[in-house]
DNA sequence: AGCACGCCGACT
DNA sequence: GTCGGCGTGCTC
């Protein structure tokens, strides 16, 4: 009797088998329709059996195995196993989620008309593309391009090198050597925005090659098409977000990671897992090199890389410019700030307003002000969903709730007493933006934040605007630190960064270091000398004096320390459940159950596992849904591993009031 | 997650 | 007397 295993779409951790006559063996790994209830659902085949556990009377007949595209390979059903297990996900959510959602349904996209002698002209013809010319590398850069061409099998490597260092050159030359033996590479992204400049890059090194994109943003179809051209291994190069790690690679060689500390790899909902972890393991599983770039890298990378598991490959200076920017830092504490501005800051923006350069003030908070308050009574503008405050957003007169996205107009006086005179507080990008334009009234003053680049049109015609020297002074948020090049840009102001030093997050510090390197790498490329300087109230903190020193190094040995010393990653393991619930009530019981449930495994299993008391999580409010957590711990990732696999069975016997919802977070990111 | 079945409130 | 509330139970 031949049975298929099914990976279906569902919230529970098994397979479902059915009768499937006319199947073989190379049915393994592709889609399937098959009844389910009373509807029709798509999955993948996982298995062949010849029985089933499932009493055989009660076993229904798919109703078509999709052999309309190759199967997907063991590789990829072994990566999307190992997700399931590592992130404690039912097989079928992994597997529904590493395929595109057109593919997912069952679907097919039409088969895009190919022009054979067109798309490949043979090389001997003029219209062939001559290769352009190779910039020259640096020592380091040859000796980290080396290093990577010599690694045979698996070796993860950490490609450590500030901005402008030439990290992409040294991709793009590992690239080239996987392409001339007829590899496939995949490179990974933190941001959508990022892509398009990148392909295009990529596209201009190697015009014969056929590179696909992988992102969320893309039209169905393209997304399916380009799936299958990897999977068929025609394309030669993947280039995408974080869910591009699982595209299927019959030959992949080689994988890059750029960025690699970026939080984005994570995925903050529905299955949260790190596309770098991924990768690693992935790259492990085929035996091939892989490289985590970054001018700071994840801690957890580093220490990898410091205790050799990972090998360091360090690019120490600048490839296109001499100098990194000075960095200098601006005590404020004993200084009257003109609306947040220090007298240093603004005559360093007077100064480049002269000369004809481009600065950029850096503050990570949108909105004019971050609460409207009535002084006399103590009324503030809270979100009645969530527990935070609304934004004041003065440019297009409302309140905004950050979090849920809840608005409304600005009340003309305030709802508790009937006062008329509501006051602003704090800073945000648009009060920035309205200081600075007064202050300098001929500067032409340009804000960049999620607002003013809501739409990709909009960012592209902000970007052409910087690019062609019409805005002088920049003000904006991270949005800005990412990946952009500003030729004329030579003063960078950071304020507000004070608010991370001693945020409750343990890796606030690594997240306000890395941004702080970023954006200051924003200034001083080619000819003009840059400068950063970082308004503080604590001018003698050690990251920022980090910072003045470019000593990255200095920086996480000094976070390392004290990570290990209070047993955080990467000295230990965590996962962390969450529940969301009517009432905190109700969450936090679910959670004192679930840490119950815990108590009654074998000794043997928790055993070095630490679960914490339940406790509400720190936005304990969203969208009306009171939030709780409970951390585990272990410095044994296999011991917190079997853990969690025995404690989510107990889980899903458990009895949910209605309205409840929880998920498990191996690896969160955020507390 | 859907989608059924299943017993208790206000409507044509 | 029925439409419908969401509790709980199952899906190969």
């Amino acid at each position: 009797m031949n049975i298929v295993r099914v990976a279906l779409d569902l919230p529970l951790p098994r397979l479902f088998d059915y009768l499937a006559p006319d199947s073989d063996e190379s049915d393994i790994g592709r889609r399937v329709t098959v009844p389910f209830g009373t509807a029709s659902r798509t999955g993948v085949i996982i298995e062949l059996v010849t029985a089933s556990e499932h009493p055989d009377d009660k076993l229904k007949a798919v109703t078509a195995i999709l052999r309309d595209m190759p199967a997907l390979p063991a590789e990829w059903l072994a990566l999307c196993e190992f997700c399931a297990r590592y992130y404690q996900a039912p097989l079928g959510e992994v597997t529904s989620f590493a395929l595109p959602p057109m593919l997912r349904r069952g679907k097919l996209p039409r088969v895009k008309k190919v022009a054979p002698a067109v798309a490949v002209p043979p090389a001997s013809t003029p219209a062939a593309v001559h290769p352009p010319a190779l910039p020259q590398l640096m020592p380091a850069q040859q000796a980290a391009v080396a290093a990577i061409l010599d690694a045979s099998g698996f070796h993860a490597m950490l490609l450590h090198g500030v901005t402008g260092s030439g990290k992409t050159e040294v991709y793009l030359r590992a690239i080239d050597a996987v392409l001339a033996k007829g590899g496939q590479a995949l490179m990974l992204v933190p941001e959508i925005a990022l892509t398009p400049q990148l392909e295009g890059r990529v596209a201009a090194r190697f015009p014969g090659a056929h590179i696909v994109c992988a992102n969320s943003g893309m039209a169905d179809a393209a997304r399916a098409r380009g799936f299958i051209e990897a999977l068929m291994g025609r394309a030669r190069i993947v280039l995408g977000t974080r869910l591009a790690v699982f595209m299927p690679m019959p030959r992949l060689q080689l994988i890059i990671v750029d960025e690699e500390h970026d939080a984005s790899f994570k995925q903050q909902d529905g299955l949260r897992y790190s596309a770098r972890d991924v990768a690693v393991w992935r790259a492990h599983q085929l035996d091939i090199p892989i490289v985590l770039g970054s001018a700071t890298p994840s801690l957890e990378t580093f220490h990898h890389a410091s205790t050799g598991r990972y090998k360091m490959l360090e690019l120490p200076e600048r490839a296109v410019a001499e100098a990194m920017p000075v960095v200098r830092i601006i005590d404020t504490r004993r200084e009257k700030l003109q609306e947040g501005l220090s007298a240093a800051l603004l005559a360093g923006l007077q100064q480049r307003l002269d000369r004809g350069e481009q600065s950029l003030v850096f503050l990570n908070r949108r909105g004019y002000a971050p609460v409207l308050a009535c002084p006399p009574c103590g009324w503030i503008s809270r979100c009645r969903r969530c527990a935070a405050n609304l934004v004041l957003h003065l440019a297009d007169r409302r309140l905004r709730c950050h979090h849920c996205g809840f608005e409304a107009p600005i009340p003309r006086a305030c709802p508790d007493c009937g006062n008329v005179d509501l006051l602003p507080f704090g800073r945000g990008t648009q009060r920035l933006e309205t200081m600075l334009a007064e202050h300098f009234p001929d500067a032409r003053v340009l804000r960049i934040d999620r607002d003013s680049a809501s739409t990709p049109k909009k960012w592209q015609a902000l970007l052409a605007t910087i690019h062609a020297g019409e805005a002088d002074i920049l003000v904006g948020t991270q949005m800005l630190a990412k990946g952009h090049d500003f030729p004329r840009l030579t003063l960078v102001g950071a304020v507000g960064a004070d608010a991370a030093l001693f945020a409750a997050d343990f890796r606030a510090p690594e997240r306000l270091f890395a941004q702080l390197m970023q954006v200051g790498g924003r200034s001083g490329r080619a000819d003009l000398p840059g400068e950063v300087l970082i308004q503080t109230e604590y001018p003698d903190h050690p990251l920022y004096q980090a910072l003045v020193e470019h000593d990255y190094v200095r920086f996480a040995r000094a976070q390392l320390d004290e990570r290990r010393i209070a047993g955080f990653p990467p000295f230990s393991f965590q996962a962390m459940l969450r529940a969301e619930a009517r009432s905190m009530e109700q969450s936090l019981a679910f959670l004192a159950a679930a840490r119950e449930a815990a108590a009654m495994l074998p000794n043997s299993l928790a055993d070095g596992v630490t679960l914490y008391d339940p406790v509400p999580m720190r936005m304990q409010r969203l969208m009306t849904l009171e939030r709780g957590q409970l951390l585990v711990e272990s410095v044994s990732r296999p011991a917190l591993q079997a853990f969690l696999a025995k404690w989510m069975e107990q889980l899903y016997a458990l009895k949910m009031p209605g309205g409840l919802r929880w998920h498990l977070d191996v690896d969160p990111l955020e507390f």
